[in-house]
DNA sequence: ATAAACTTTCAATAATTATTGAAAGTTTAA
DNA sequence: TTAAACTTTCAATAATTATTGAAAGTTTAT
């Protein structure tokens, strides 16, 4: 395999792996682009490779950043913004679960709790909405845990590296 | 808050959770309805709930009979099918994890594994494909891991189960 | 074998989501 | 202040995905 098409392929496979993270194609695409890249990339370059339109690059590229995925890199001396990711996929998993957590669990756990605190008319029905609305209730809250663990643990990693930089 | 409404919120809220899922609207929602019935429903009832189509119902319960979240139940005298979920909340996280990892995680796995032997020529850039891309294979398989540990506690969950039923 | 009771299939259509491109907006250099 | 270089916005359009409904298929009872 060649580089140009292991570089095509690694791009549109993650890119259509992105619905699994909730985000969209070309998101993933352009966080992959750059993922790779030994360089910033300006958006001409980001448009140019993938083949998009300015529009959905500065878009996308707009929501990576909304994301915290993806930071303006200033080269002195360029007008153009140009753009990189972070490249440790620890912490890309971490600020994804994060964002996830915030924009999608946190507002069902809400609905759940408000379900399943209705008022028991002892009826066997209101008895199993109860029940089962809590069970889920407390998976999502479960879920919503682990996310967060997985985001503390960046303190640790933040710790062990500043401490091997001091070293 | 009454019975019906919550029963509502909570079918149409979990509803649009099924998209964290990697599932459909309709797919989720006739789960979400199952889940909190007392009793099997037929398709006729599935329909009039969540006011579907016939063809919509039957192409999703049949999905979720291939993932192996919804059971046929016969009930004796009857000559329509009626249906059942999984009610364990643990357990549904367990058969959903299994098949997203086996549908969508083990073909992103190959393509990395694929990517990421590409030979090595020495440039900045093939080193730099080579290795994120590696990064990101180890990162796939481990989310793979995890959700493989989850399924193997299903034994567990299996082995207390009977031993609660035999004791 | 027939017909009633039910389920599945699938082409057509609707709903949703992503993408484009050009106009409007912003920043910088001279 | 002007104009060139660049970015953002957003209405229009395209692509994708979900849903319908009716015809075809299947099963069961007689």
């Amino acid at each position: 395999m060649k580089y140009s098409e292991a570089k095509f392929k690694f791009i549109s496979t993650w890119g259509s792996l992105g619905s699994l993270w909730g985000i969209n194609k070309a998101m993933a695409q352009i966080q992959a682009l750059l993922f790779i890249s030994t360089k910033p990339l300006s958006m001409e370059d980001i448009m140019e490779e993938l083949k998009i339109s300015r529009g959905n690059t500065s878009m996308n590229l707009r929501q990576l950043m909304d994301w915290g995925i993806v930071t303006k890199e200033l080269i002195p001396g360029e007008r153009k913004e140009f753009f990189t990711t972070e490249k440790d996929v620890q912490e890309l998993t971490r600020i994804i679960a994060k964002e996830r957590s915030r924009r999608e669990l946190q507002p069902v756990i809400k609905v759940l709790n408000d379900v399943s605190s209705i008022k028991d008319d002892g009826t066997e029905k209101t008895k199993e909405l109860i029940k089962q609305t809590k069970a889920l209730h407390d998976l999502t809250q479960n879920a919503d845990a682990m996310l967060n663990k997985l985001i503390t643990q960046k303190q640790n990693w933040l710790t062990k590296s500043i401490i091997k930089l001091i070293k």
